[in-house]
DNA sequence: TCTATACCCAAGTAAAACAGTTGGAAATGA
DNA sequence: TCATTTCCAACTGTTTTACTTGGGTATAGA
């Protein structure tokens, strides 16, 4: 029961780019992947994440690159999470009832909700600048 | 991301002990692994777990099985959970700084731990008794 | 226009974790 | 002594994880 790297090398990459997000500049993927120690290849597929869940913007060519779209204080470690890996659920049955036939008789589901529930609300509350 | 089997099928054990605890009779592992339908000999590995941890006793023979030591009211799911699967972090370097090579320089761990101790509190403060 | 720089993207893969199974030993009560 | 029941270690198929490989495409500067 781990984040997967998915979230860790998204969230650390957000970090690393809201760092630099008052010069408006594109770090390339090899600046990030070297600065936070993560394989080039296996980044970049997050990042494409990223962007297409529109946190992050990219510029081919030379001088090109990633930057945030919107402030650091205005992306939530919840999004970055969602955008790079599945939903925070810890069981199948909180998300979909339909998954689980003994969902009515089962009353585990209620602490695994409000378990799941609880790691959401500091995703959602946390944001990349209280990260900074 | 998900709590595994470990977690769901030994919480539903518990539950299931739970439910005849007032009794104070053994519960045979055919009974329990047939009414909360988990395998049988991957549940028995489970049991062997909570008896170790001492949240479960057992008899052998006729008439044999499990039965719980307290009383719902006063087991946690945390320690049920503790007691078959592996802590509750969400990163390695929560439980050990030393894991990580740039625990110092890595502001993510912040909301891992955050994270992790929300999800921990809601395991430590739902009993057995509540979930029935 | 050529070329180096950088992102884009699909498919493949080794290793680890997960979820269970197999096969038997040991204790207990009738 | 025999049916019942827990105890326990080793084995195995499947899935997930964490990458890697090998291309393609856009952009800027010389």
């Amino acid at each position: 029961m781990k984040i997967t790297t998915k979230g860790r090398y998204g969230l650390r990459a957000m970090v690393e780019l809201a760092r630099n997000y008052k010069e408006r500049e594109y770090q390339s993927l090899r600046s990030i992947s070297e600065n936070q120690n993560i394989p080039e290849n296996y980044l970049e597929r997050l990042l494409a994440k990223l962007r297409k869940a529109e946190l992050i913007e990219t510029h081919r060519g030379t001088q090109g690159g990633y930057r945030l779209i919107r402030e650091p204080a205005d992306v939530s470690v919840l999004e970055i999470l969602l955008a790079v890996d599945e939903p925070l659920y810890l069981v199948e049955c909180t998300k979909n009832a339909t998954a689980c036939p003994q969902y009515d008789r089962c009353p585990s589901n209620v602490v695994w909700s409000k378990m799941a529930k609880e790691m959401q609300r500091v995703a959602r509350e946390t944001t990349l600048k209280e990260l900074l």
